[in-house]
DNA sequence: CTGAAAGCGCTTACAG
DNA sequence: CTGAAAGCGCTTACAG
């Protein structure tokens, strides 16, 4: 490939002359310049990002940890952030973790390394503990339900006061026996399951710490938690899932199992992804503005890197989208 | 932050010292290695990759063009890139296209400026003759239903065939008044659409060329369609949709308009979504082995930068699976 | 308006 | 086993 001294030689002028035409710098003669140009589009040159950036120290990039893309409510955060990223000029780098600790933590040295400019988590595998030593606050912007620390921005949903009006409408409907399925394990800063529980307080309602169920995520999750639940003695009569991959799974399962929803089974999702409608019944669910919660991380995370003014930081609105499973 | 020169003047030796610790160089007594080390500890010094790549020419980066993240089919194919990626020391840019041309013109560009060290293409916007210029065969791999051209590596499955036996399948349960839609527009190239009209041809039954429906590839394509059929004098009696988004669509919207699926209407979708078991009625669909498709893009990719040997180069197997939806 | 030279943070051939 | 020095391909302060 051509570099800039080949371009140089060829027009018969500097080096230094030549990376001024390549950036606009206004002390170049247009007769040189236009030289230059011509010189650059025949040899096909293309500037090495590279070194650029080794002067520059910015590679333009950004990295998202999400845990897996196959996620919607992932891919569609993956997709917002990139837009933003594309007006400002960067890309985005996928980093999924698959549950796994030490790709989160290569992930969080390739920002010390200066691979990428910039990280957006939406997911902690380790502790904030170990997480801590690595994470530069100049440079990081958390998104979505982890709450490691005060410290650090972070762009939510009221996720107690989503889960509390949700399951406030369930008791109201008179389900009383309600199943809380988590793909998480951590109680205590689960701020939805304290929602669920403040719920059923107000309303007078003894939560059932038996059916809490943790390490439920996905599709299959919620389609094996179904088969499980036919084999008990006293069924739960509505449940709660976190994510609507999980309810549609429970929704799937349903059909197969003949038990009717709602009336024998209600369930109520959280996100509202597009598979949300499409399931028979039609899914309620906890709407999560997912678009606006990747745009404001990004958003965040450029005003950081660009120095330039941060939207201010707000809790996103969540809404209950009434359909058919409950 | 720490850098190679500052861990060299603490432990006293060189810099061509801490850089052969580094890398694991034979030559370097384990005393002074431990020294160093410990140092690197202390400085929470980590080595700058763009240094690093700047002289060994590698970024570790290969991009995945694609023209959107939500569509689940991509979001599978760049976990399974991402996954063949890591083990080999790589991470993804995810390079969404939005259909826009200069956007994929702009990613081509990070290849010519290095910023990334390979690329895979599963899409394409410009006609092969403009993207000539700015792809360099050593680089890149076509994965998917693009057919630019002979030249290049291309990862795919035979769609002709699949389609072929699909609608056969259809033409022999009874079904003779089959709608076409695709996301694409581009007649010539769609080997898909030839398979549709061979196995009518096959059949004995002419293919309706007004049941032709281009650019239809969101879920809500899919609904609109749906209601559009409402007001033809003679409807279709089966659809095949080009994706299981859009099938999914049809499907949920027929329930709303109240069309009985399969008996007034039957629906053969593409890929094989997770989507496709959970609709109901559920889709009859052509799986995709998506997972296998992102693999083999990314191990052929890797044996070009790599210089390994190369898996051997087939059309990927579909098979049709049967539910309830025809 | 133009150029020589230093420097970004590494790696590696060469010499000891 | 160790180090001085060149070089990767750019940008920019300095001098003209």
């Amino acid at each position: 490939m051509a570099t800039i001294e080949d371009v140089a030689k060829k027009v018969g002028v500097s080096v230094t002359t030549v990376s001024r035409a390549l950036n606009n710098h206004p002390y170049v003669s247009e007769k040189t310049q236009k030289l230059i140009f011509e010189a650059m589009e025949t040899m096909n040159y293309t500037p090495n990002r590279i070194a650029q950036q080794l002067r520059g120290k910015q590679t333009k990039l950004i990295g998202v940890i999400i845990s897996r893309v196959t996620n919607p409510f992932f891919s569609y955060l993956v997709d917002a952030i990139e837009q933003v990223a594309y007006r400002n000029g960067y890309q985005v780098v996928v980093l999924q973790t698959l549950e796994d600790k030490n790709r989160e933590i290569n992930f969080l040295q390739m920002l010390q390394a200066k691979q990428i400019d910039g990280l957006i988590m939406t997911n902690a595998e380790n502790s904030y503990k170990t997480l801590k030593r690595y994470i530069d606050l100049s440079k990081v912007v958390i998104c979505n339900r982890y709450t490691a620390n005060d410290e650090m921005p972070i762009i939510k949903i009221d996720e107690h006061l989503a889960t509390h009006e949700a399951v406030t409408y369930l008791l109201t409907k008179g389900y009383t026996n309600i199943a809380y399925l988590t793909g998480g394990s951590i109680q205590d800063t689960d701020f939805r399951l304290q929602g669920f529980i403040s719920a059923h307080q107000s309303f007078g309602v003894s939560y059932n710490e038996e059916l809490f169920f943790p390490n439920i995520l996905t599709i299959e999750d919620g389609k094996n938690w179904t088969k499980t639940i036919c084999s008990f003695p006293k069924k739960p009569d509505a449940v709660f899932a976190n994510g609507d991959l999980v309810a549609a799974g429970v929704i799937g399962q349903s059909y197969d199992e003949n038990i009717k929803i709602p009336d024998e089974l209600a369930v109520l999702g959280f996100d509202d992804q597009p598979i949300a409608s499409l399931v028979y019944p039609k899914l309620t669910t906890i709407r999560q503005p997912i678009q606006e919660m990747g745009e404001y991380a990004a958003e965040i995370l450029f005003s950081k890197l660009l120095g330039t003014r941060a939207p201010k930081q707000i809790d996103l609105k969540t809404s209950l989208i009434i359909r058919e499973s409950t």
